[in-house]
DNA sequence: AATAGTTGTTGTTTTATTACTAAAAATTAG
DNA sequence: CTAATTTTTAGTAATAAAACAACAACTATT
């Protein structure tokens, strides 16, 4: 794991003066990004040349670089302020706290994406000879939002979200089958129960859920999706938005690999539709 | 509108000699963030004091202001490609492409909403006699996930994916009733019609559709979403994550507006749920 | 007291910016 | 339609600012 500027600025592992350096940046990130290493060296109270070891200290090539990389580190995530929604809040200000921590998430997950992963889900899901979606609860309109994309790429898909059928259903399964279990926590016991059962048939099992759960383990392929922890219950979990984009990604690949055959199927569908809506205004 | 300088390099109303220096950028953003002024004026083969101009032109204070605010674009993911997946693209690319568009859909809807608008929305489905969610396709997982939420905070809350069903549920409310209406297009007939017989109850009509759509013509109130054109039929929609995330905010105000009495309701859910899963490891 | 480790001072080099000038394009008058 | 004038645009050269390197001084530790 590669660790950021951000990350290496909160050690206390520096010396007095680049100490100084530290808490002078950390006081205040947005303004440091964009002084001039006189500028910071004043407010730290130190020397210009102290401040430009203290970049090269940290693996940068000087200030100017080190600027850049903690622009970059404060652009992507919002580390610094904490994003739990109070009781205490305006309508705006948990406003801004979900729709931050959901573009979070989408970005974290992102960086965390394994492509050659990716690329063996899509290959085992283009073959399928049919694929099985389970969820449980909040999961449970994943799977069908998921049922709902394979479904469009013409693929015999169908996604259960009662306990029973799915377990009906996995016994069901043969090898050519492919099974997605999806699970915030990875540790629904009937989730993990429904995926063991699926390994006896030979199915292909994939799982959308958190790396080390007990579900991980009873996968072929896992597509792990780093859960934040639930410390608040009025921060709405966000991982079902990343369990999303990321079936989105899976549909695509399969409809990538099935290649311009299915543009005229996905035409199909399309004009399916066009009577069930009022036409577009010009 | 609030728009990135990654976003203004696309504009093409620049000069002869500004369009080189834009497209030298665009080349090799990554390049560009590290390089100095000279150095990037010989690549663009203009001299310095053009690509100084460049940068203030694009609102920037000067050159390293530019760097920084383009190095900040790129990290947040900003999509300065075209976003669109083509049937050449390997998974890397789209999945990039696809995590983008979900990210920036995100921070697009957050820009536009309409914090009275949500209050008033938030007040009127705190005090709900009972909530009914409606959606049919894609929207129908919304709504079921919409449900899910406003389950967890103790309201009488159902949602309908079947269109018949809709109607006659939607003919069965009364004053004081709240019904949530999501549409993509908000053009799909059915669930226009269905928005008219709740409008006869006398019920509440919520819609997360289109603005100026036929289904926001009969909204009480409307919380709209922007769609963005579905140019390419690879390219997922991703305006259902704007529709999640809005109901995350709504859910949010609701369990906020409820106060702490909450609190121990959604202890007992949490608590409901321990027996159906493994124990945390430690 | 000596030495290794830190920090500050000075000066050089690189980088960015400003002011000015030349060229090109556009506009208007003849 | 052409020529002159104005406006816009780009480049040159000079200036200012910033970053960096080499060296000197200081501190703490043994």
């Amino acid at each position: 794991m590669l660790s950021t500027v951000a990350d290496k600025l909160k050690k206390n592992t520096f010396r007095k003066s680049e100490a100084k350096v530290a808490t002078a940046i950390l006081n205040d990130p947005e303004a440091a990004i964009k002084s001039s290493i006189a500028n910071l060296a004043k407010n730290a109270d130190v020397s210009e040349p102290t401040v430009n070891r203290f970049c090269t200290n940290l693996g940068c090539k000087g200030f100017p670089d080190f600027k850049l990389q903690l622009a970059q580190s404060l652009a992507s995530g919002t580390p610094y302020v904490g994003s739990n929604v109070t009781l205490q809040d305006s309508t705006e200000e948990f406003t801004s706290k979900i729709f931050d921590a959901a573009a979070a998430t989408i970005t974290r997950t992102r960086k965390n994406m394994d492509i050659p992963l990716l690329e063996q889900a899509i290959d085992s899901l283009a073959q399928a000879k049919k694929i099985e979606i389970y969820g449980l609860g909040a999961s449970g309109s994943v799977a069908q939002d998921a049922q709902h994309k394979f479904f469009r790429l013409n693929i015999p898909v169908i996604a259960h979200v009662d306990e029973l059928i799915q377990r009906m259903s996995a016994a069901a399964t043969q090898i050519g089958d492919v099974v997605i279990l999806i699970s915030n926590t990875g540790r629904t016991i009937s989730i993990v129960k429904t995926a063991e059962i699926a390994h006896t048939t030979g199915a292909t099992v994939i799982g959308i859920t958190t790396p080390d759960s007990p579900l991980a383990k009873h996968c072929h392929l896992l597509l792990a999706i780093e859960t934040e922890d639930d410390t608040d219950m009025y921060t709405p979990t966000t991982s079902r938005l990343a369990h999303l984009v990321l079936i989105d990604v899976l549909a695509t690949g399969v409809a990538i690999k099935r290649g311009p055959r299915f543009a005229e199927h996905l035409q199909k569908i399309k004009t399916s539709l066009t009577q069930t809506r009022y036409p577009k205004a010009l």
